[in-house]
DNA sequence: TACCTTCTAAAGGTATACAATCAGGCAATC
DNA sequence: GATTGCCTGATTGTATACCTTTAGAAGGTA
């Protein structure tokens, strides 16, 4: 056994799995924390979904087992495992007997994804207000972000923009210290960074940057009502308008032609 | 292979799987709709979930795969693939190589799953009445399982009426039209319901009945921000001031003496 | 006594083999 | 000619067997 993992791997790390999401950078050194073992269910999952973000597999696509077994040198047992795991994540659909797939994606599937992700995003920042957590270490945390995603813009970096966007949010999840609420966001996240990947990003990062300037303002000033709304009206518009099956249809021709 | 599934599984159905709740009763006969493969997975999923919800499993209890296995007369690839379900919907936790057990329950994470439904519930209640769910046919539905439930509470079937009580918010997050919200429900319903199994209901039977009532007439009314208000009253206190610890070990000692 | 090695049983992780199911084509029947 | 029955290949579901890790006991050394 080999155990090589390449391929469809390439770069599973992308995917953005919370990991150490907040261990504070240890200042004596070493900064080591809780590195637990990863099975290869957990590489498993990360590489389906990170070819899923890169477009190798696209929504309604067919999941075959074995296939990706042998494309990551494992056998079928971790394989499907990792896909019960994103079935019930709702990363892709299973019919018993008969395969699985990558979730179709639809425009009304968007909108619910978004619904959800506000109502979650906006009760994190209330959490978060509540305990007082919308000013000095935490918000110096969410400054940072942004600036790392003004850095990423600056010279095209779309890849690392997105990332840098996704930790915002989900550095913003973990001010709640609500861990269910964290590990649901988590869930929506993931299925929203195969559609971002689908899809690039609906409008030029400088206004992504603007926004989540403001948010982070709207965020210390506290005021709960304005924060729902600044939420709502930040994550509604980032993708929408898209024609998704064309992207969809153009992409299965870039990545194989012969299909 | 007898497959017996017996011991643990003994009412398996019990435990509320969405099977076809709105299929509606075909008016010519045989209403027959979609009939799905129940794989052993998911037969193992409903007996843990069983299991744990009337104290044969606690909080915190260690769960052997192929102790499972055994009991449910089953090979432990079932056990294992249910057991990654759960574990991804934060019903066990995992530490790899080192076992599998049924996520403690704490005060704080019961607050965290109420704060996320409140938040859940309440976006669903909105989205129907933007729909315009709040009438008709859809309220009286609703109604139906209100009455439902005082019937239980008048032969004082406790199970029975937590089963409505459940069923009742699952046809309010069916009301929204929104799957993603839907799922996302289930899975803080499923550990609600061991939650509730553990510690009994929080307040009188004939109580729950009336917030019940009030939070539909507040839905009729169409007001976004009382509903808002009396979702999250009506969900908070339902559980709330229990003593867990005393109460899990009392039913340690209720179930097994021994150990 | 305290500490460190070594060993071992238990349990989880992975691989392989077998059984069940589905989809599609082809032939038999009416 | 349409329907039914059956066969076959592909793929998923399940069972069994093997490997790896862990935790704790046993024993040695200072």
């Amino acid at each position: 056994m080999v155990n090589t993992v390449d391929t469809l791997d390439a770069e599973s790390d992308t995917a953005g799995a919370p990991r150490e999401a907040l261990a504070p950078p240890e200042p004596g050194g070493l900064s080591l924390g809780k590195l637990q073992p990863r099975t290869l269910v957990h590489q498993v999952i990360d590489a389906l979904v990170a070819a899923a973000a890169e477009g190798q597999i696209l929504p309604g696509d067919r999941i075959v087992e074995v296939d990706i077994a042998q494309r990551l040198g494992v056998s079928r047992v971790p394989v499907r495992e990792a896909l019960r795991v994103l079935e019930s994540q709702g990363v892709v659909v299973n019919e018993p007997y008969k395969g699985i797939r990558l979730t179709p994606v639809t425009t009304e599937r968007i909108d619910q994804l978004i619904e959800v992700r506000v109502a979650l995003e906006t009760t994190a920042l209330k959490a978060a207000i509540r305990l007082g957590r919308n000013g000095g270490d935490s918000l110096a945390r969410l400054q940072a972000i942004v600036d790392d995603m003004v850095a990423r813009a600056a010279v095209n970096d779309v890849a690392g923009f997105a990332n840098a966007d996704t930790q915002f949010h989900r550095t913003l999840c973990a001010l709640s210290d609500n861990s269910v609420l964290a590990d649901m966001w988590e869930m929506l996240a993931r299925q929203m960074t195969i559609i971002f990947g689908l899809s690039a990003l609906g409008k030029p990062m400088v206004d992504i940057v603007d926004e989540h300037r403001v948010l982070l303002r709207v965020f210390e000033g506290g005021d709960l009502g304005e924060v729902a709304c600044t939420v709502h009206d930040h994550i509604d518009v980032e993708i929408h308008k898209v024609n998704l099956e064309s992207i969809i249809a153009r992409r299965r021709n870039e990545v194989s032609p012969a299909r």
